[in-house]
DNA sequence: ATGAAAATGCGAATTATTCTCAATTATATT
DNA sequence: AATATAATTGAGAATAATTCGCATTTTCAT
């Protein structure tokens, strides 16, 4: 029972390089949503010699085997997670861009039915909620109570 | 009640020029998610000076005062829709990319309860699912049944 | 009809991501 | 441990979607 991400690298046949490594460790100790140059510029801390390219390239690759998912967030470039974490929705204030999880279980087993009743085949599903979030309410609020 | 979207336009004090009137019509007549450039292509047989440019200034302009949505789709571009639809998801096909609507009371109920009960205030939702359609499984599985 | 402000067309610029290719590295084999 | 081979990397060029800059045109209130 031990590092089963390094396990799934190699048996689908990739090399376990140390930059492979490097960059899945920032993702899985990360509790944020990163994006391509965030996790480039830290990864760039522990080895300054990494490319952009290899961080693409290793996301890429990551999220093929299923180690990873990215997330649109509804900006220009991804974010992304590692995929261990149970399944979730994602929130992101329109004001803040504050970006919060959301579980429901239940949620989850309706869309799976809804797929059944049409004859999908799920692979994976992906909620995103936008609007505002507790704290900007509180703002907007505050300016147009004058 | 008539055209409202005109209307919208020009109350939110935007100019209603040809090429907007356009674009719309082709967003609202078209029954598929259009991308810029699908969309750019078929204004064009209308308006052969119309500039892709335009095109994405009106898209903008749309989308921020509510006429039209933006979907993902997991690609490297967006695709479009109008708001008169009734609030629904999105599945696409891994295989051959086809999109399917769907749609549930039920599970947008329990979206927004599930927003309430965390206080957060929601504006928009989208649910994309990817899979395989029931032809891309029928594929898979001939082809797997030697 | 006139004028001011907004919008357009066109091409250049920008940004995220992918590609090319020579040099390096991981792994299997000796 | 040394070698061979194929995969991977770094660096920068290339690409693709989208945005910008600006001169010209259009809308719309007067
Ligand atoms: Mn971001
Ligand atoms: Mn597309
Ligand atoms: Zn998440
Ligand atoms: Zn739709």
């Amino acid at each position: 029972m031990k590092s089963s991400a390094h396990e799934t690298i190699k048996s689908k046949g990739y090399k376990l390089t140390h930059q492979r490594q490097l960059i899945l460790s920032i993702l899985e100790g990360s509790q944020t949503h990163l994006d391509a140059e965030a996790l480039f510029l830290l990864a760039k801390r522990r080895d300054p010699k990494i490319s952009l390219a290899t961080v693409y390239r290793s996301l890429s690759t990551f999220k093929k085997i299923g180690l990873i998912q990215e997330q649109g967030f509804g900006e220009d470039h991804g974010h992304f997670e590692t995929v261990s974490n149970k399944p979730h929705f994602h929130f992101t204030c329109s004001q803040c861009g504050q970006v919060t999880e959301l579980r429901s279980k239940k949620i989850i087993r309706l869309i799976k039915e809804l797929c059944q009743e049409e004859d999908l085949k799920m692979e994976s599903m992906d909620l995103l909620i936008q609007g505002l979030c507790p704290v900007c309410q509180e703002k907007k609020s505050t300016s147009t109570t004058s």
